[in-house]
DNA sequence: GTCTATAAAAGGATAGAC
DNA sequence: GTCTATCCTTTTATAGAC
């Protein structure tokens, strides 16, 4: 198990990792705020990189075990039907943004693991291929069964701009709390996920722009049906 | 004007902050790179704070201002008609793509754009007021205008998971390119803003969610007709 | 405006006592 | 496992010659 030192040095860099990022957190911060001894973080984890890594690794991959776990259990619904891309989204969002619902650090739970894919060191991204790698490629497979009609580079193009709402959200619900003077709460979250997951599946379902053009039969200014 | 060895700082300072982060860049390397000398920085800006702000106004600056430019056009063209909202998406999206296409350096404009969103020093802040205020207010209204059916909340919510989408876009296309196997290019501009306007602007269609509940009526798997 | 030199602080990492 | 003390490097910033 893991000494009560360790934990708190975990807890301390994710806090201070998700609001000031990384390479602006020195270990003298992380330590102090920690209550622990500068030298510790050297004991527990042997250098700075390394205890990026054990932050990271704490809460993504907890995370990513319950999206793949969503996906399982929405996949055996389905059976040989439809896969309903909502349900789909679903278990790739509420997941994460359900991380900000946990006690006191759940704004922070849910910021460092979008900040993830904000951060740039070299050293992330073997991680990052460790970490993401499955999740990927299971959820790719099922946004390809849940739109079948999207070409593959649609598909990938508009997956990546679900990835960019969620990731902006996980990182940055403040500054819309901020913004909407209040109206909008990131804290509600099954209202977060409702309102994600229903732009999303919209996004995803519009019908393909042609290879060439601006975006065909624009139909009044609906999402589409289904071509 | 601007002396060389200033703008040879700053384009050295927009390359490394956009591909490391800021605080990952040393005002050494900054000058080593750009071939001057250490003491020059603190002569032409003054600190490393002001050379980052400097190097932010610079392109998101002209870049704030050809949006407007085209949103401007935009509402003049719709006189006191209905305002399209793949104009709107289109004025504020478009000018952001295309700095990728510029010289040999556009995906470090870009990307330097892009990272103002993801970077969090503090001193940040009063700057991006002053750099996205006319914007934020422009644009919300503009888009109140296209899509009246939405609740301020609701609408608020939506233009977050744009620009989610859009800064993601920004400043990380190269996974993209990488996890897509080349499939997608992200370099190429018409394309790119095609897609995101017609994802975006499918999403901003969509039907709103009911205050309190899942997503109403998924009829089929498609974004949805108005209702 | 540009340079050298250096100050002054902060950073990651380690040795060795306990 | 935890501590003190320290090394060594790197950092921002400045002083002052040219």
């Amino acid at each position: 198990m893991p000494s009560d030192t360790k934990r708190q040095i975990l807890d301390a860099a994710e806090t201070l990792f998700a609001a000031k990022g990384i390479d602006a957190v020195s270990l003298r911060t992380v330590t102090s705020d920690a209550g622990a001894n500068l030298a510790s973080v050297h004991y527990h984890f042997g250098s700075k990189e390394a205890l990026v890594e054990a932050v990271f690794e704490r809460r993504i991959g907890p995370l990513n075990r319950e999206r793949i776990r969503l996906l399982d259990e929405c996949e055996r619904r389905a059976g040989d039907g439809p896969l309903e891309v909502e349900d789909v989204l679903r278990a790739l969002i509420d997941p994460a943004l359900r991380l900000s619902q946990e006690a006191e650090r759940g704004e922070t739970f849910m910021r460092i693991c979008g900040r993830f894919f904000t951060e740039t060191s070299a050293y992330l991204e073997p991680i990052f291929d460790r970490l993401f790698r499955e999740i990927i490629e299971r959820f790719t497979a099922a946004f390809h069964r849940a739109v079948p009609e999207l070409s593959r580079a649609d598909l990938l193009w508009r997956i990546h701009f679900v990835v960019g709402a969620m990731v902006h959200t996980m990182c940055d619900s403040q500054r819309l709390r901020h913004i909407s003077g209040g109206l909008c709460d990131p804290g509600n979250v099954e209202e977060a996920v409702d309102r994600m997951v229903a732009f999303t599946a919209a996004g995803l379902s519009a019908p393909a722009a042609g290879p060439s053009g601006k975006s065909p039969a624009p139909a009044g200014k609906t999402g589409g049906a289904s071509s």
